[in-house]
DNA sequence: TTGAGACCGGCTACAAGCGT
DNA sequence: ACGCTTGTAGCCGGTCTCAA
């Protein structure tokens, strides 16, 4: 990797012309600092992050954000307001979609001054993971549901979010619903819904779904092929990702919401506004609160007499669309 | 084993050189 | 004398080397 000396040697300068014609800064006439340009392209030479920020004594502050694969349209919404949400206190990011051990080392390697990981419940922190985080002098703030030590949490309610969507289908005067989706903690707020607003509770109706196998088709086919009475009027998709293949579902068999039945999907995304021909109802956290939150407790200090991590949780909400009506 | 000193890469403040 | 250009020294914190 090239350094400014090699690119000082070569131009026959020292390191401080170099230093000032890279960041475009006075005081180096134009000859000069277009054969340093030059040199510098033709050596390939990149910037050493952590030399810079050393020379800078650590005012090049920044948040790393660990996406373990991070993909879906709701990755790259809170990524987006992470960063402006940081940017505006003075911080870059930087996103790391490798496995949580080997991003944690980047980011250590690249003296972030924070870090925020998005694992699920069930991700368990490795010895590599703990190892590091052991000399990581930052805050940690773990979002979407993990537990680790020393570290802020940021839980998502996806329980109550289901269950909210579960209350506003039965406001609506729904009482045969259906769930699609894996189970998780969303699948207790979906019954547990149910159970509170004594609606029909029939095991078929909840299709449980694997992002590595086929998309149950046949099993939805059976359902919305019951006579009327027992056929549900509305659905609820757990995830964007469920969505998607409900959606091709849908079409492939001709079936209209809200005519043929209400849907209710997690994720508060406003591309859910465009997915099909009505807007979608949605439940989940608002992206800009949650990232708000999430720059918030990895930059603030606690208040006195709270403890120094602190465990919140972000509140979801319903935007009730179009895809939700009552039956008929 | 311990401590001192050199080194790493990039930036900044200040000094020096040069042309007009 | 002045302004522009270029050079030098020192700084940062962690790591490495080497001598005591």
């Amino acid at each position: 990797m090239a350094t400014i000396k090699d690119i000082a040697q070569a131009a026959k300068v020292t390191l401080g012309t170099v230093s000032r014609a890279l960041n475009n800064e006075p005081g180096v006439g134009d000859k000069t600092r277009e054969r340093i340009l030059q040199i510098a392209k033709e050596l390939n030479y990149s910037r050493s992050v952590p030399a810079k920020k050393q020379a800078l004594q650590a005012e090049a502050k920044s948040i790393g954000i660990i996406w373990h694969r991070g993909n879906g349209l709701f990755f790259g919404h809170m990524c987006n307001e992470m960063e402006r949400q940081a940017n505006a206190r003075g911080y870059s990011t930087l996103v790391s979609i490798a496995n949580p051990e080997k991003a944690f080392q980047l980011f250590h390697r690249h003296q972030v001054d924070h870090i925020a990981s998005w694992c699920l419940p069930t991700w368990t922190p490795t010895y590599a993971f703990l190892q590091t985080k052991e000399q990581f002098k930052g805050n940690m703030l773990m979002l979407g549901g993990a537990l680790l030590d020393r570290s802020h949490r940021l839980t998502i309610d996806r329980k109550g979010a289901i269950y909210e969507g579960v209350q506003h289908l039965a406001e609506l005067g729904h009482t045969r619903l259906a769930f699609v989706g894996a189970e998780t903690e969303k699948l207790i707020g979906f019954t547990m819904g149910i159970l509170d607003f004594q609606l029909h509770y029939r095991p078929e109706s909840i299709v449980l779904t694997d992002r590595l196998a086929p998309f149950p088709e046949e099993r939805l086919l059976h359902l919305l092929r019951q006579p009327e009475a027992s056929r549900p009027t509305a659905f609820v998709v757990d995830s964007q990702g469920n969505l998607y293949r409900f959606v091709h579902f849908i079409r492939k068999h001709g079936y209209r919401v809200p005519d043929d039945f209400s849907l209710v999907v997690y994720d508060a995304i406003y591309e859910m506004e465009f997915v099909l021909d009505v807007p979608l109802t949605t439940v989940g956290p608002n992206v800009e609160s949650l990232a708000k939150q999430a720059i918030g407790l990895l930059l603030d200090d606690a208040p006195a007499g709270e403890e120094q991590w602190r465990n919140a949780t972000a509140e979801s909400e319903l935007i009730a669309r179009a895809s939700t009506v009552s039956p008929k």
